[in-house]
DNA sequence: CTTCGTCGACTACATCTGTAATCGTTTACA
DNA sequence: TGTAAACGATTACAGATGTAGTCGACGAAG
């Protein structure tokens, strides 16, 4: 459970992509990341600088152009998020959370099965 | 379930204070808020007036002050974050996270007993 | 009436975030 | 061997956010 950045939602999709599949170069990441989100290269190699300022990335060189590749874990940050999300709008616990979702019914039948099976692993 | 505007993390202690209790004066929110969070009440008053004009609060004059109320509920804006945060971090769906906080022990075991209440009573 | 404190309105300003252009260098091809 | 394409580095810039100062009006106190 290591230290993490924090990470904003466009420089998120950038982590997603490499989390997905890593190490890549600026291009290949524009390739996919660009079209759905309408970002030029310019864009994506700003997250890029962003990401590797913050120690998020790391990069090594390949000819002329570098390959990135992730220095934090997902579930590292995914944890980070989730304290600092709960925190913020739940007050650091997750049953209000769950309660709220469940009394909005934002909880599709099958999430619940989902949620049901991990608890009861748990205990 | 209304449509409610973000609110950002300094913004959201000055809701909470009002879903907390209302209808109440800057001074009084100021007298709160601002020696745990090193706020001057200029800065609540700044905080106030952007959630005025975000449609997060509403306020009525009493005498030369005015008596700020939340306009949104506490539940709505909670279901719209953490609709987003799920969708930023966990790809939309709650039992990845609940997966998540459970891997990385961050639940106590009387969350995890709250949580199967809660799941026991919606099946 | 004058003065002083209080309140909201308006303004300020640094930093972060999203999005991108430009510039200088390298490289591959003509 | 010159030149266009491809890179990274640097710079730009508007809007959001955190934090706060200033100003003018107004009401209370003398």
């Amino acid at each position: 459970m290591k230290r993490t950045p924090a990470i904003t939602e466009a420089e998120w999709k950038v982590m997603e992509a490499l989390w997905s599949r890593s190490p890549r170069t600026a291009q290949d990441l524009t390739d996919e990341l660009g079209p759905p989100n309408g970002w030029t290269q310019a864009t994506v190699k700003t997250l890029l600088n962003r990401l590797l300022r913050k120690r998020a990335l790391k990069h090594r060189r390949q000819g002329k152009a570098y390959l990135y590749s992730p220095a934090v874990s997902r579930s590292d940050c995914q944890a980070r998020e989730a304290r600092t999300f709960l925190n913020r709008v739940f007050g650091g616990a997750v049953s209000p959370m769950l309660a709220q979702l469940v009394d909005s019914k934002s909880l599709s039948p099958e999430e619940i099965r989902e949620i049901e099976k991990l608890i009861r692993k748990k205990t």
